[in-house]
DNA sequence: GTGAGAGGTTTGCAGCGCCAACTAGTTTGA
DNA sequence: TCAAACTAGTTGGCGCTGCAAACCTCTCAC
């Protein structure tokens, strides 16, 4: 029941590393198929699938799945909506550590 | 398997947002005792207790109990390592952010 | 056709965080 | 004096969830 005084309290939604990655990745780009994310994430494919599973449910991102070159392609673009509480996450990370540096 | 191309790998340890917020507080104040660590983190005894527990079996803090006015008091306070590995790990996020803001 | 590989998804389990219940001791107050 | 209430934690049980391995489906080379 005890809240903190300023609220330090993280969305472990996205807060989980694989998730933060993929997120953070994503917010530097348009979309990425699955796997750049892959590559750059470092994630197994099974990580990224069920990671990406629960973003899309959360509707932090969106995916579209079609066909490239004859071959499945899942392509991955942050929501508005995810995008921006990509952004207020990163803001509450540096709400924390600024009482670290005082 | 595939290692990020840079490391993104963050510590889940430290990562956990409740050893985090533990983790930063201390960083920032010699030693705690436990009810002040209460009130800043805003977790309940129960978690705090067991976070306490993890982060003194890695070694990244040290905790000292004794009695204070017949009253059990913990006293915690990062060690050396901890307060390198925090600093660390702030840095790493700094890394992954960065990713973002290119 | 068949073997290998790309691109994912599903499954099983181990580990962890979370709250509730409990322990141990102290103070209050009837 | 004895019990109820409070302080300061610890422990246990449960449910979620991250992880890797196994699996699936399609394509291409031979």
């Amino acid at each position: 029941m005890p809240e903190p005084d300023g609220d330090l309290s993280l969305d472990r939604l996205i807060h989980e590393p694989g998730r933060l990655a993929i997120l953070t990745v994503l917010s530097s780009v348009t979309d990425a198929d699955f796997v750049f994310l892959q590559r750059t994430t470092g994630l197994t494919k099974g990580n990224l699938s069920s990671h990406l599973t629960k973003l899309e449910n959360a509707d932090l991102v969106e995916i579209v799945k079609s066909f490239v070159h004859k071959k499945p392609n899942t392509n991955v673009a942050l929501t508005p909506e995810g995008r921006e509480r990509v952004a207020r996450h990163w803001e509450q990370l540096e709400r924390l550590r600024r009482l670290s540096k005082s």
